[in-house]
DNA sequence: TCTCATCTACTAATTAGGTAGTAGAATAGA
DNA sequence: TCTATTCTACTACCTAATTAGTAGATGAGA
């Protein structure tokens, strides 16, 4: 039996989804300019990488004169909805519940924030 | 530059970690005894696995008897803060408060977590 | 002591992921 | 039309991760 895939996103692969949220649709040498990452790849390493997102499922391309432009389909919303719930599996029993309250317990949350759960809860 | 290595634990090397951190010190054959993955991986495929754990430094072992006994050194609650700020980095802007009130605001939680909440938060 | 079952060590094959070079197509400008 | 630039496609190589077979060591029981 082979390697299964990594689930949810690579670090590579999220860090392409977050440029294209902001922004798209995005021709690769776009993408690339807007990489924070150092050293920056290659311009061939960035296109393979972008066209395996695109056989996965994760983005798209319409033809943009000469280039391709990409945009996602995996929406950011989604995607960070399935991640926590991966998390919550994974570590609290499935339940977010357990996440939430562990968090709390153990006073992961500035005052700022304190106040608006609070609030949040008075409804 | 080769490829970095997954951050955190594999899912394999997660299901092993769970059966050592609910009982430890476990020969190789007791793990597989304990793993409810089907099919069951071979002897000789969890064997190679747990010694790659050991050399990332995730595991340890004593000699007990003829066999090897392994007992976690990465403690359940270290790796579970760990796994939490990776993805409140990732998705809430490094902020475990920001995930704590998306899951509040979604309604992600049942009413007898609601409860235990607002209890907590007299204090 | 001899044998058998169990265990570790070593080796190997396969796929995913990351990186990048080379070749060739396409477009814009001279 | 010719040329230089930009872009895609294809290929290749490396390491991590998964799987498992084979060989050899070890310990218990007859």
């Amino acid at each position: 039996m082979p390697r299964p895939r990594q689930p949810g996103l690579t670090e590579n692969e999220f860090e392409v989804m977050q440029v294209l949220w902001a922004q798209a649709p995005l021709k690769v040498s776009d993408i690339l300019a807007c990489l924070h990452r150092t050293p920056k790849p290659a311009y061939t390493s960035l296109l393979t990488l972008v066209q395996t997102m695109e056989k996965k499922g994760y983005i798209k391309h319409q033809k943009n004169g000469k280039a391709f432009a990409y945009l996602p389909i995996l929406q950011q919303k989604k995607f960070l909805i399935s991640e926590v719930k991966r998390i919550a599996k994974r570590l609290f029993d499935g339940s977010p519940g357990k996440l939430v309250l562990n968090l709390v317990e153990n006073e992961q949350l500035n005052e700022v924030e304190m106040a608006k759960l609070k609030e949040l809860l008075k409804d």
